[in-house]
RNA sequence: GGCGCGUUCGUCUAGUGGCUUAGGACGCCGCCCUCUCAAGGCGGAGAUCGCGGGUUCGAAUCCCGCACGCGCUACCA
């Protein structure tokens, strides 16, 4: 069996696109799948989309996900080079070669007369607008004349009329157009660049690409490649096109209406992991029920009879469940240099916080959260001393007798010497006992001044993480608070 | 307008003629666990399988028609 090759060949004309990102992903897990290689190509032909630094930002994006290719712009491989851009000559050289055949010829209308045209036939009502095949009239001396006297031209695929054209796609099965709907395509631009059309048919047939897995946007041309397949005489790859992914209102995923560039997903703090995962689930599955995978459980179960028809709306809520998933699945060790890293960006970056104390912070809030940063934002308390109660909290559990139990408890705590979870454990038992009071009335007023919130990880771990000094701290500014009545 | 593709709970989906009173997951609701919040466990609501015909003893599953949605219809990809 021939090598299995696929490739990802999106255009530099801003980020990865989470749609994109879907299709990277397939075509790299049927590859890997299928012991074959994975191509990374730049599809930058249209000049006046070009973005700065979107091939670097694509590149970056694809190596953050894991996503890595055996070839591609900045690696090099076999038939490279895998840029567009760079291969001018080879598309030039091809779409001679389809001239001498007979099924391209040059077109020297003007963008003018073209625009025209298509308002003419609009008008008629035509069933098909299309070209006119007007300059296919001109004879090869008239031609060369318009060349020679730098007539500005492009080259258009000669489409048969009265021809079915039919391909068999791995997704949707076999599928045929008519040729009297297809245009003459062209092939090369005024500014001597290739359109998508050439460039990827060229491209792919060089570089023996075995399976051409795409976005169904790109079904209708089809046709169109196929038939250069067939003028260049060469065999053509497989084909799958993958659906589309939507907006909640099911139109084609937009910026308008959330993010779409992996980019923004990453800012925010979603794991690559639970990205790849969802993004794999939408339009995909392997005919079970499982929901959670890591990248190389889903190379094992890939195939693209698993891939379904219909369009898949993105929806955020399940990401973030499984953000939280995979947060959770983590180990401690795992989540260690995350923590750091969003620590750095926040206002605690010059703080030094021991590794073995963020350790501690991480076990007691790593089922408490969905976002890695939620850590600083929902549990600042581990950082700094609380900077205010909650309001709700203080009328619920800060009473008179308060204050009282408070003292007895740091009196307890302060017998200890370097305590463990369960000395606290112990100790607070103990003073309810002493006190006779039920152990609630201890713990609830205990997190609020140690934490500022009623939610949290348990007392214990709270009094633990905290260590002796910062717990009678804590209380003591607590007790006076409550005293002076001057809560916030 | 033309051509193509699609249509199962709100969303992602299982399902390829009888195992289906259509299963799972997210979200939602409730209960349990419990020092709080989560996590976890258990349970509930939620889909006349787009509509209408047909084939068949039997259809979400096969066939036909229609509707709706989406994509393409550029010297964009």
């Amino acid at each position: 069996m021939e090598e299995v090759r696929t490739r990802f060949a999106p255009s530099p004309t801003g980020y990865l696109h989470v749609g994109g990102l879907r299709t990277a992903l397939y075509n790299f897990l049927f590859a890997k799948k299928n012991n074959g290689k994975f191509i990374l190509r730049i599809e930058d032909t249209d000049k006046s989309r070009y973005v700065e630094g979107a091939v670097e930002n694509l590149i970056q994006t694809l190596k953050w996900c894991e996503l890595f290719y055996d070839e591609g712009p900045d690696i090099g491989g076999p038939f490279g080079p895998y840029i567009q851009s760079q291969r001018l000559e080879i598309y030039k050289q091809h779409a001679e070669e389809l001239i001498k055949k007979g099924h391209a010829y040059y077109c020297f209308c003007s963008p003018e007369r073209l625009a025209a045209l298509r308002e003419e036939q609009s008008r008629l009502k035509v069933p098909q607008i299309k070209y006119d095949k007007h300059c296919l009239k001109l004879n090869p001396q008239e031609v060369k004349n318009k060349i020679e006297n730098g007539e500005l031209y492009v080259i258009r695929l000669n489409v048969p009329p009265n021809q079915t054209v039919k391909f068999h796609d791995l997704i949707r099965g076999e599928v045929e157009f008519d040729t009297n709907i297809i245009d003459d395509q062209i092939l090369i631009k005024s500014d001597g660049y290739p359109t998508y059309h050439l460039a990827n048919v060229v491209d792919d047939h060089l570089m023996k690409i075995s399976h051409v897995i795409r976005g169904e946007e790109w079904l209708s041309s089809t046709p169109k490649h196929v038939l250069l397949y067939e003028y260049f005489g060469w065999e053509k790859p497989q084909f799958a096109h993958l659906p589309l992914l939507l907006n909640p209102d099911r139109s084609k995923l937009s910026k308008r209406q959330g993010d779409v560039a992996v980019e923004e997903y990453r800012a925010k703090g979603y794991l690559k992991e639970a990205l790849i995962n969802f993004v794999a689930l939408l339009g995909w599955n392997a005919g079970d029920n499982r929901e959670f995978y890591y990248l190389n459980e889903l190379i094992e179960k890939f195939s693209l009879e698993g891939v379904n028809k219909s369009g898949a709306v993105f929806d955020l809520n399940k990401l973030l469940w499984l953000n939280g998933e995979h947060i959770r699945k983590k180990t401690v060790d795992e989540l260690l240099p995350l923590l750091k890293d969003e620590l750095k960006k926040s206002k605690y970056a010059s703080n030094n916080f021991s590794d073995d104390y963020l350790k501690l912070v991480i076990s007691a809030m790593q089922e408490r959260i969905d976002f890695v940063h939620e850590i600083i934002t929902k549990s600042y308390y581990f950082f700094e001393r609380p900077n205010s109660y909650e309001e709700k909290a203080i009328q619920k559990n800060w009473k008179p007798e308060t204050p009282k139990f408070l003292k007895v408890l740091i009196e307890e705590i302060d017998l200890l010497n370097n305590p463990t979870k369960e000395d606290f454990e112990n100790a607070l038992n103990s003073v309810a006992e002493k006190l006779q009071i039920n152990k609630g009335k201890l713990i609830h007023p205990l997190r609020l001044a140690l934490s500022g919130t009623s939610a949290g990880p348990g007392i214990y771990d709270l009094l633990h993480i905290l260590g002796k000094d910062e717990v009678k701290s804590r209380i003591q500014i607590a007790i006076q608070r409550i005293s002076e009545g001057k809560i916030q």
